[in-house]
DNA sequence: ATCAAAATTCGACCGACATCGTAGTATGGG
DNA sequence: CCCATACTACGATGTCGGTCGAATTTTGAT
């Protein structure tokens, strides 16, 4: 478990399907305001544990952030060097919408 | 009908998804490279064209492309001034990919 | 007026997925 | 060892969406 792609695995289309869903861009909105990475349980998105879960298994099989144990808690973090390589200027432009 | 969205009215998360769909991205990079516009039924996307008036539309509706009648065809062409305003680089990035 | 080409509409089908609740696993502290 | 915390796994459910075929509309040309 906890596999990750590697950045030439990364799909365009896996990464525009995971950065769709509002739940999971906040959560990228998120980890781009803590480059340290952050356990995702501490966000407040209204909704399930299981949810969350989910969301997060969606974005890291994408590619998009990077997830390890610590302790009992998961630290994600946002895959910044390999997305902005593979995509230049995508992240920097879903970071900058107002909508 | 062929309402399109102001530029205030476009969404990131109905653009990401918009771009999410192999058929559309493939529409998306077709448009990229004829900036004057072209009838989507010329394209061989592998879909009926029922199944193609969908992703034009869902393009459309997102605020990817603008589309205009011409004769018995449909010309659709990139909203790229809106899109770099709105989210700068994204358009780019996405077009960048390799995969 | 008739015909052909291009596109749309409608209904149906079916797989994908966001969500939840419950139960289970794992880690660290007392 | 026991317990709490954080997260995961699994199954169920309801909705969304990509796909098609058949029928219809629209436009332009003959």
């Amino acid at each position: 478990m906890l596999a990750h792609p590697e950045r030439e695995e990364i799909r365009i289309t896996s990464v525009l399907h995971a950065l769709a869903d509002p739940v999971r861009l906040r959560i990228v909105r998120a980890l781009a305001a803590h480059e340290e990475g952050i356990s995702c349980g501490v966000l407040d998105l209204g909704v399930t544990a299981s949810t969350l879960t989910h969301h997060v298994r969606t974005l890291r099989e994408a590619g998009v952030v990077r997830v390890r144990p610590q302790g009992t808690s998961r630290i994600s973090s946002l895959r910044r060097d390999d997305l902005d390589t593979l995509y230049p200027g995508l992240l920097d432009g879903v970071l900058a919408a107002q909508r």
